[in-house]
DNA sequence: AACCGTACCTAACGGCCGTTAGTTTGGCAA
DNA sequence: TTGCCAAACTAACGGCCGTTAGGTACGGTT
């Protein structure tokens, strides 16, 4: 699944064939199926290991004591960027291959992931209780630019040009308080 | 082209065989090489129409009048929005098709794909000269977040929940002064 | 009337695809 | 020693893939 996992993130789910993903990990295509029922199972079991190494995640940060309410949100931003960096392929497989899976691996899977984007709804409300976030957030489209801005980092992130923890910062920063002087508007 | 870019985006590039192409124009599969050389090509093709649209828009936006820096960047914004929803399949395809397409493909766009990420850190320097963005702003980081925030709606973006100009409007306003008060940190 | 180029079609090629049935291997338990 | 079961293997199936060679229809030009 870790091979499965990396080869999807890199030539999508369409451009990987069993046996390729056999070929890796030293065995033929025809053996996959003592382990997984079909092609869309074992991609099924990938996006949901995905899932959950982000809910892991997420709660850990969730446990941890923080002095104040952003640092609570840079924790939370940091643990989903360290679940698409570094534990396993899992999380980045499905952020880049869920929205072109088979309609079956879709529908099977958007429950779980609801549960997910529902953690992160009732921090965004909490930043607004306690007065971090403005009163009048969309909070649904606040909560989809925030994974925009972690998700796609994907494409261009670089661990040899800079830290988790850097990018997770300045993502943070960026989201509550913005790149601009405050001059204009 | 259009019909073969939308499918690219529904279904990814290798999930789009040149059949299902070639019969939703109403034609066999070995017609289109008399169009095309390869599917490859058919795909450099769109991804190329696809920076062209964008830069079109960009360069439209540019040469309008804007009353502040900050109309002038949220016009920018919705013109990239515009690009990538009200002119055709391309640029979606480009944005959703190009990281997992084929290297000899990806290597032929890249040229043409950094001059349009130019116009924007040209674009990010200037409003950071004119005071509207801060001194301190990390400017290609900062290009790779809004584009992420740009991009990604393509998997959420509902025509009939919203309009662009107010998508526009709320990913400009968070991108300079967030969604925080300011009471923390 | 003869010709030409454009735009398609037909039919097939070799090759890879996901999947399956049946077989082999090797370690552990009785 | 025998039996069992997990974990692989082999070999093939039908089917779809990108691609190609050669043929056909047809409007416009000479």
């Amino acid at each position: 699944m870790d091979e499965a996992a990396h080869l999807f993130v890199v030539q999508g789910f369409d451009g990987t064939s069993l046996r390729t993903i056999a070929n890796t990990v030293g065995m033929k295509a025809g053996s996959l199926y003592y382990h997984f029922d079909s092609k869309n199972a074992l991609l099924e079991a990938i996006l949901n290991k995905g899932i959950a190494v982000m809910v892991e995640a997420f709660d850990q940060a969730q446990a941890q004591p923080h002095a104040t309410a952003f640092d609570r949100f840079q924790s939370h931003v940091r643990a989903h960027l360290g679940a698409l960096y570094e534990n396993g392929p899992y999380t980045a497989a499905h952020v880049t291959t869920f929205r072109t899976a088979p309609p079956e691996v879709r529908d099977a899977i958007v429950p779980i992931r609801d549960s997910y984007e529902a953690k992160w709804t009732t921090l965004l409300h909490q930043l607004v209780e306690d007065g971090t976030l403005a009163a009048d957030t969309p909070i649904g489209l606040a909560r989809l630019i925030l994974f925009g801005a972690m998700n796609t980092s994907i494409e261009w992130f670089d661990a040899s040009q800079g830290t988790l923890d850097n990018l997770a910062q300045v993502i943070s920063r960026q989201f509550l308080t913005g790149f601009g002087t405050g001059d204009t508007q």
